[in-house]
Order: C-alpha cells, then sequence, then structure tokens
DNA sequence: CGCCTATTTGATCTGATTCAAACAATGTGG
DNA sequence: CCACATTGTTTGAATCAGATCAAATAGGCG
C-alpha cells in the first residue's frame, strides 16, 4: 500500500524500517570515512570548509532494510532524500500485466530519490536488491543546506543531470543493442561505477543481480537472458557464479558492448580526477563507422 | 564536424546558423506574446516581477536553422543553452554501425541542452525535426541569472528532473512495450505536451517525424513501424496524412499505449501549480506534501 | 518533368518470447 | 543435520514479434 491508499499490485513489500540512529552513524564515522554525502558531492565539485560543516550539521538517519523490499513506490510524496550507503539498490516501474522496467541500479554514493525534492509525485519505484544501509534526509534540511551553499545545490543538480545521461544510454541499449550486447554494456558500466567508488580498477565485482532483474533492466525475458549469459562464458569474457563477476577482458567486454565511460561523467573522464589514465583525445568521439 | 575537430558519420549536416538578430524579438514579442523563457519557467514555478526582469536582461539571440540539421553534437562543449521557440526537435545519439537512438522530442518552450551547463561535454546530439526557431543564450547568463536569482535555478533543474522523467518513461516504452503500444503512448505523450503549450486540448496535430525517426525513437524497424501505423489506423484510433495526426479517441488510444500523463509533470497533474497559489513566504520552498 | 525522399508491400529469416519442467542453491525450522 | 520450502538457474520445444532485404509506389518540390 502506497502513499495513495492503493495496493502496488507486484511490487516488492515496502520496507519496515528498522531505525539504527540518529545521525550518529554519519556524524562520528568509523575508520575515518568520511561522511559518505560529503564524499559523493565531493565527486561533483570540490567543497569549501564551510560548505562541508553544513553538509554536516544536517540531520540525517541511518537505517538498514533487507533485500528485495521497496523503499519508496509510485505515486507516493516523500518528505525526505534517501542516500545509499551499503548494498544494492534499483529503480524500477511496474506496468499493467505485472511487467516490470527497471530504470537503474545503485550503490553506495548514490541518491535514488531526489526527484522528488522538487517534483512532489514519486513517478517510480525505489527498491533494494541486497540488504543496504541507507541515509535519509529530510528534504526541509536539504532545502535549507542549498538555500545557505547554493554550490551544494548545483553539485545535486549535476548529479540529476548524470542520473538522466545514464537514463539516456539505457534507452540506446535497450532501442539498439543486442541482449549479448545489452549485458556486457551493463556490466561495463557497473563495474566502471564500482571503480569509482572503490577508487580502483579490478576485475572482481559483487553482482547480486538475479538473472530476471537483468532481463527487466533490459528488456529482454529471463530464458534469454540465461542464454545470453551462457554466451558470455562461453567466449571467456566473463565468469559469473553465485554473486561475483569476474571480468576477464574489460577491454573485449566494452568493446563488445560498445561500452564508453563519457556519459557517466566521473571526474576523471570529464577533466582532472583521481583514477586512471584516458587520452583525453579520442572523448566523445563518435566510434568510426 | 564537431568540437573535437573530428566528422561523425551518419550525423545530419551541422546547422549553418543565420543570424537573426540579437534579443530583439525576446525582449519586443509580438502579438503581445511573453518572453518564452519566462512562459517556459512559469510552468514550473511562478515568477516575482523582478525574477521576470532578470530573464528579460539576458542577452539571448535567436536563429533560425533548417530541417534536419545538427544543433548541437555529442563530444561539442557547448557555452550556451539553446531553446526551442518553434519548431520540432530531438535529441539522440549515433552508434557504431550506424545505428542511431532518439532519446526525445522537443517542441517550443523545451531547453534541448540544459544538461551542458553543468556538464561541459555532451552526451548526446541535438537535431532539428523541422525548421526551427531557436533562442540562445550564454551559459554565463544563464549562471548569473540563477545566481542572482535561485528560484529560477530551481525551475531549470525542476526541468531537467522532468526530463528525467520522459527517459525513464521512455526506457519502460521501449523495454517493456509492444510496438503497436509504443507509438500509441509517443503519440499520447507529444499530444499532451503540446497540448500544455498552446493550453488547450485538440485532437489534430502537427507530426513532422517520418516514419524512420519513430522507428529510431522506439526501437523498431521503419518497415516494421509502416506496418504498426497501419494497424493503428486500421483500429480507427488515428489518422496520420502528410504531416498531420489525427486522434480519434485520446482515451482509447491512451487506454492502448498505457498512457498515464503523471510522469510529464504538468502543472496541472500535480497539485502545486502556478499560476494559482503561492505566497511570497513560501518563496524556494518545497510544495507542500 | 524528373529528382529525391518517404511510404508501402512482399518474402524470408531470426532473435527473442513463451510455456513447461527439471535442476541447483540457499535458507528455515524442527 | 536433515527434510522441506523457496528462490534462482538451466534446458527443451514451439512460436512469434519484429528485423532484414529488396523492390515497387507515392509525394513533394525545384
Amino acid at each position: 500500500v502506497n502513499a495513495t491508499g492503493l495496493a502496488v499490485p507486484g511490487a516488492y513489500p515496502l520496507a519496515l524500517i528498522c531505525r539504527r540512529g540518529w545521525a550518529a552513524e554519519l556524524k562520528a564515522p568509523r575508520r575515518n570515512m568520511p561522511n559518505p554525502l560529503i564524499r559523493k558531492l565531493e565527486r561533483l565539485y570540490s567543497l569549501s570548509d564551510e560548505e562541508k560543516n553544513g553538509v554536516l550539521e544536517i540531520g540525517s538517519r541511518v537505517i538498514e532494510i533487507g533485500p528485495r523490499q521497496d523503499i519508496v513506490r509510485d505515486g507516493d510524496r516523500p518528505s525526505d532524500c534517501k542516500l545509499i550507503l551499503e548494498g544494492f539498490a534499483c529503480r524500477y516501474k511496474l506496468m499493467p500485466e505485472g511487467k516490470r522496467q527497471i530504470m537503474s541500479f545503485h550503490i553506495g554514493g548514490d541518491i535514488v530519490d531526489l526527484h522528488s525534492l522538487l517534483l512532489e509525485r514519486m513517478d517510480y519505484c525505489v527498491a533494494t536488491v541486497t540488504r543496504c544501509k541507507v541515509s535519509i534526509t529530510p528534504h526541509q534540511s536539504v532545502l535549507e543546506l542549498i538555500e545557505n551553499h547554493p554550490r551544494i545545490g548545483r553539485a545535486l543538480w549535476k548529479d540529476t543531470l548524470i542520473d538522466a545521461a545514464i537514463f539516456r544510454e539505457w534507452m540506446a541499449s535497450i532501442g539498439r543493442r543486442s541482449a549479448y550486447q545489452r549485458i556486457a554494456h551493463l556490466m561495463c558500466e557497473l563495474a566502471t561505477r564500482m571503480d569509482a567508488v572503490r577508487l580502483e580498477k579490478g576485475s572482481s565485482y559483487d553482482w547480486p543481480i538475479t538473472q530476471s532483474e537483468l532481463g527487466d533492466a533490459l528488456g529482454l525475458s529471463t530464458v534469454h537472458v540465461n542464454r545470453t549469459l551462457q554466451e558470455l562464458r562461453a567466449d571467456g569474457l566473463i565468469t559469473l557464479r553465485g554473486s561475483t563477476l569476474v571480468i576477464h577482458s574489460r577491454e573485449r567486454l566494452a568493446n563488445v558492448g560498445e561500452f564508453t565511460p563519457e556519459y557517466l561523467h566521473l571526474a576523471s573522464t570529464d577533466s582532472a580526477m583521481v583514477l586512471n589514465r584516458r587520452t583525453p583525445a579520442m572523448a566523445g568521439r563518435a566510434p568510426p563507422g
């Protein structure tokens, strides 16, 4: 049952929120980890100390939510924003006849319903994929924060623009790439985004996404996802067992999936930043026909 | 040839821009028409006189661009924003092997590359569909404007959020609806948006989109679009001849395409509206839940 | 009129869906 | 620790929506 009082058929159960504490985690983080919102924002714009203090003063609370639970529902009118701290989540829409389209996957550092800050009514659902730790911040606090620190507002706006860029790339995938390419592309995207969070490039990744979720994300049937995954394995591109994905050659997989990271607008690809290389000369070029 | 100096194979020719005048059109509009940017913004938030004056002082220029010409290219780093005043435009991506995915269609009042205001590098192209009148405003001016009038920044942010909502709905269409439904859905969307601009609901619409463009927008082949259009005609849902679309029953077409207008977040569907209500005290605050 | 672009038609092929059932893994409670 | 339930993966067979290829029409326009 959502805010409108109507059941959403086929939706995941709504999360029973178990409160963990008020801001405690955020204000006194363990292991010298900076506040996750600050880390997120700093990947968009570097912040002044004053701005960072502004963020720290925000009253967020942290909750934990089990796997496959709805955090927000289509039609809801949330009064706070949710930031994923740990775990996997996704945004999706349910359509008549129970069809589902997953619109994006989210990992630590992603804000999943910033949409609701300016547009009151949700037009999609957000659900966890794995158990998640989620930080919840009242709209009121966010609005005050960006009122006092316009650059933070700018950073959040930028974040939603990157969101949109990812949607566009998915549209291209779903509309114009084969099943084989779509899966390869998605794997590259998520691997790249996970690399950006952990600040190093790996080849082994946490992959809690089921084949039916993959299908719903890529506009394919579960059966066909299964067979296509087998092809990818047979071609030596990946190993996927349990919930671990190993990418044997990132370059080959990217080639197959036509993946180029520009649309993610990671600092490293945009201009100056952390991660690895990238030849500026090649950036943004349409691949030669 | 784009900003990187490289040809984009398969792209439309880059617009040869014919300058029409500096701001003239915008400052002294004919027929008592308000400034189009103001009209656009007012559909998102109502503006104070001071804010309106701020908009009026902006130095925009108006240009005309012929049909099927690129306005901005993937990889470009524009230094201004483009607002469509008249005509049809679209955003698209080109992929290897010449495949194209159209991501959105645009009509008068739409800003097509607000993306570039905060993210320097374009990750998509913008092209005209028909001859267009386009207003061009330097980033610099827009940035100054929103610095002085934060609510205008908020309105623009909101606009990009609606953009993203439309992308999401398209993803759902392409990923999970049949060809028949996709076409019906797109027709409903555009009809609804055109109604919003002209402020009345009609049944006859300008439809300059070719079948091959339709296919590229919906992830279908031209041939299949053709046959599906014939089905829609045979079922008495539409008449499409020349560049005029007549929708015989909006309700039936919406049913077929599973179209509901909420995701467009038009003022009338979202409760917090523009023309009515709004007290100065509320300025900058989120609309009441 | 002739050129170019858009639409239409026909025939054929295939990537992907659907339905159904078996199998594997993981967890749960007794 | 096992029996059982649940959820996810795999397999096979039949079918279909939509793609592809190729060629014929129909419009629009200089």
